[in-house]
DNA sequence: AGCACA
């Protein structure tokens, strides 16, 4: 509810309180749209991570790229671009430490600029290729399609806007912000609006495609609600964005959250 | 540990 504190605060303590939010072993960097993590777990594969990592933090608003590589030095990082610095800001706050593949994951403000940015920005300049006279904006205003299309896998929910979708850049600033914190992750998932004729097994055969499934329950005093239990909170969010918003009739969009704990 | 732009 109140985002107002911010982290503009780059160093802790202000006035002496015994604001212990950031110790000293945190660099503090300088807010970006983008968030680095590291400590991440080098045994998931890219494309796995990518996408488990997309999935896990879309939820804070629009992911313009996750980035992660195989390379040696980059082993166990990754990169995740937000449209807009507030969603990363929040990601930071409420996911650092969270327990993605069995590892506490460590996230930093980026060091520099993103590349996809700074080409929005047009204050790109392609390093390769760094001759110093080469300094001619070449501007070109090409359409860079960053449309993270990770399927699932399996059904597709015809979500059209999950969560935060609708373009923060189109509106005024200050009304730009996150609508309010996310509930916590929960590796059950409480979904709502469903048509009073759904029965437990369209349920699971939905949400079983979706790896940690363990089970669909629902309460019979009260039609159009179901619990959905999953192994790990990583699991379950990656079911949540796949399913949020699927239509089981035209009229019956699925909302599904995190349960309360 | 490690800050890239597959």
């Amino acid at each position: 509810m109140e985002n107002a504190m911010g982290v503009a605060g780059a160093g802790a303590g202000a006035g002496g309180g015994a604001v212990t939010t950031t110790s000293a072993d945190a660099p503090s960097l300088p807010p970006n749209m983008t968030i680095y993590i590291n400590n991440l777990n080098e045994k998931i594969k890219i494309d796995e991570l990518k996408k488990s990592l997309n999935a896990v933090f879309s939820q804070f608003g629009k992911i313009l790229e996750v980035l992660a590589f195989k390379t040696f030095k980059h082993k166990g990082q990754a990169w995740v671009i937000f449209e807009d610095v507030s969603s990363a800001s929040e990601a930071l706050k409420r996911m650092q430490g969270f327990p993605f593949y069995e590892k506490p994951m460590r996230i930093q403000y980026a060091k520099t600029k993103s590349d996809l940015i700074a080409k929005a920005d047009g204050t790109f300049v392609p390093r390769e290729r760094r001759k110093k006279h080469d300094e001619r904006a070449d501007r070109k205003k090409r359409e860079h399609h960053h449309d993270n299309n990770y399927s699932g896998g399996g059904l597709s929910a015809t979500h059209g806007a999950y969560g935060v979708t609708p373009p923060l850049s189109q509106l005024p600033l200050g009304v730009a912000k996150l609508p309010e914190a996310p509930a916590p992750p929960n590796s059950i998932l409480f979904v709502q609006n469903l048509p009073t004729e759904t029965t437990p097994m369209m349920l699971q055969m939905l949400f079983c495609q979706y790896p940690g499934f363990k089970e669909v329950r629902m309460v019979e005093t009260k039609p159009g609600i179901a619990f959905v239990e999953y192994g790990d909170e990583m699991q379950s969010t990656v079911a949540m964005q796949g399913l949020h918003g699927f239509k089981i009739t035209p009229q019956n969009p699925m909302h599904v959250t995190y349960a309360k704990k």
